[in-house]
DNA sequence: GCCGTTTTCGGCCCGACTGTTTTCAGTCG
């Protein structure tokens, strides 16, 4: 069960093409097909509305990317709960054979090779036809390929998880700084999906430009860090660093620089609608600039390759194929919202519950982030483990509040609450209480299976409640969320002006991307809150800003880029103080 | 399998690298 189980079909469906594609791959199928299924896979990955709704009114076709036959088949399986030819599928091929595909240099041709030769159905198999030395025998094969093959067995057996994009982050900040450090390098920057700031990240990928590419390059496989070379070119190079980690470089001349930018940051989807237009106006568009005949006429800056394109600029966060070429083309990309722009972060927690910092900690780490106001919310009473806050401890806080900002110029610190929303679905204080604070927010913290949808929305109902936080209770590393009807909360926000969080701690993200997008869509207002836990965790606002900008939202869409005197103004028209 | 301001058929993104070859296939991003 994923958050929003109405479109648990999208990804279970998603996730039936991709096996399909696979197993085309496999086949030695038209490659094209094969793309044609993982296209589709991804449309519906992304899929925000239900795809039995869309089934129902008879527009799987109008998606993208879509045709009659995948259409008929998405039909097929909302009716019977399968797909004949992915049954075929998996009877002609042996149970986990496609998994295998995951392992680096064994690609569908060599795979299918060594099934047909040599009876290969499993990991096991694979490894002992390698030790064996009949895999070498195969035409086309030799010693180094086998011994690809088997380094890449070493990092598949090592269950090669995505990385953070907190983690990420670190990682090459620390390197890149590295690197202009010990090297005469003009421009690095990262590529790929961390530049463009999805929740997780496989590979790290970074991109330089600089005088002497050898010694870049030596440098780079040199960083203390390293645990591994895994491969060193004059232009290229991958390292293992910490746990397994793959960072691969690139090095490329000036006058490529903007192009190669653009091509390794992706995504793939994204660059293929970009080169397709290239093409459709004579053109060329490569890692190495844009060309007409044999003569570059874009490259070196990444903004002239849209522009030479007929597109304006299309941010880094918003590259997915996602509609953003489209719009790109008709010059209608909103303007997304600048981590700059954000005057507050409302939500917080201080010593009072289970933080690490104190509220003047708070205080002054957000004013050094220029931040105008800050919201506190604690735990509420009833959630014991994080020492919530009965109501005498409350107005403790509330006094040292009051101190606090008469001392302190900014940011003016705000009383709230994190109030639990109880199994009951009441919440864990009286009106009376809530009607006191300058902003509540509410959440789900126990009961997780329970009425989820329902309690949710009797708690925005409350004219006091004003921020739902982290509306599916999804951890991206360990936990999949609540059992709930996300159109359906996102529909009562809009109906009652409640604000839905993206919570900005780099295991939350929640809402995700294309929820917040979803969201916003249905007329919904974002606040982003970090959630802090301890000064350090005031940092994460920008996995929250970039997750509102994956979601296209613009900065009127952010209730904290607003003024104080704007947030309060924006609040609840039934609340009465 | 999808798609159409050149097309309802014949296209479908582009290039590097590697290792096996003696002109190219497979894999990757």
């Amino acid at each position: 069960m994923i958050s929003d189980n109405k479109c648990v079909k999208n990804k279970e469906i998603a996730r039936i093409f991709d096996r399909i594609a696979d197993a085309l791959e496999f086949q030695g199928a038209n490659r094209f097909r094969v793309v044609a299924y993982r296209k589709a896979a991804r449309i519906l990955d992304d899929l925000t509305e239900d795809v039995s709704v869309l089934a129902q009114a008879n527009k799987l076709e109008s998606l993208p990317g879509i045709g009659h036959a995948i259409a008929t088949k998405i039909a097929e399986y909302l009716s019977t709960g399968t797909v004949k030819k992915y049954e075929e599928v998996k009877k002609e091929i042996p149970g986990t054979l496609l998994d295998l595909l995951d392992i680096q240099n064994l690609g569908p041709k060599t795979l299918a090779l060594a099934y047909k030769e040599l009876g290969v159905e499993s990991l096991k198999d694979l490894k002992q036809v390698i030790k064996t030395g009949r895999l070498e025998e195969l035409p086309q094969m030799g010693k180094q390929k086998v011994d690809n093959i088997r380094k890449g067995i070493v990092l598949y057996e090592r269950a090669h998880e995505r990385l953070s994009i907190a983690a990420a982050e670190e990682i090459a900040h620390e390197l890149i700084a590295y690197l202009k450090k010990e090297t005469r390098i003009k421009h690095i920057s990262a590529a790929g999906s961390l530049r463009r700031w999805k929740e997780t990240i496989g590979d790290i990928d970074i991109l330089a430009t600089g005088p002497n590419s050898r010694t870049i390059i030596t440098v780079f496989t040199q960083f203390p860090n390293a645990e591994r070379v895994l491969a060193a070119g004059t232009t290229k190079s991958s390292i293992l660093v910490r746990g397994g980690v793959q960072v691969d470089l690139r090095i490329v001349n000036a006058g490529s620089y903007g192009a190669a930018l653009q091509y390794f940051t992706g995504s793939k989807a994204h660059n293929i609608r970009l080169r397709n237009i290239a093409k459709s106006k004579g053109l060329k568009l490569s890692e190495y600039g844009v060309f007409r005949g044999k003569k570059q006429i874009a490259g070196r800056n990444e903004r002239d390759v849209y522009k030479i394109l007929g597109l304006i600029y299309v941010p880094p966060e918003i590259r997915e194929d996602r509609g953003e070429v489209e719009l790109a083309l008709k010059n209608k990309l909103p303007k997304l919202v600048e981590h700059r722009s954000i005057r507050g972060d409302l939500h917080m927690h201080s010593t009072y519950s289970d933080s690490e910092a104190t509220i003047a900690e708070l205080a002054t780490a957000a004013d050094a982030h220029g931040y105008e106001y800050i919201l506190i919310t604690d735990h509420s009473q009833s959630v014991t483990y994080a020492h919530g806050l009965e109501p005498k401890r409350l107005y403790a806080q509330w006094k040292e509040i009051d101190r606090l900002n008469k001392k302190l110029r900014t940011p003016h610190i705000l009383k709230g609450v994190e109030v639990d929303i109880r199994r009951d679905g009441t919440l864990d204080y009286p009106d009376a209480i809530l009607k006191e604070c300058d902003f509540v927010v509410a959440a789900i913290h126990q009961g997780f299976k329970h009425k989820v949808t329902e309690r949710m929305c009797r708690a925005m109902q409350n004219p006091y409640v004003d921020i739902i936080a982290h509306p599916t209770g999804r951890l991206i590393s360990s936990r999949e969320g609540y059992h709930i009807d996300l159109h359906r909360v996102m529909e009562v926000a809009a109906k009652t002006g409640t604000w839905l969080e993206i919570n900005a701690y780099w295991d939350r993200l929640d809402l995700n991307d294309t929820n917040a997008r979803a969201a916003h869509e249905q007329g919904v207002s974002i606040s982003i809150g970090t959630d802090a836990h301890d000064i350090k965790g005031i940092q994460w606002m920008k996995f929250g800003v970039a997750t509102a900008r994956r979601a296209w939202l613009a900065s009127k869409d952010v209730v904290n880029t607003y003024t104080l005197k704007k947030l309060r103004a924006a609040r609840k028209v039934n609340r009465k103080k």
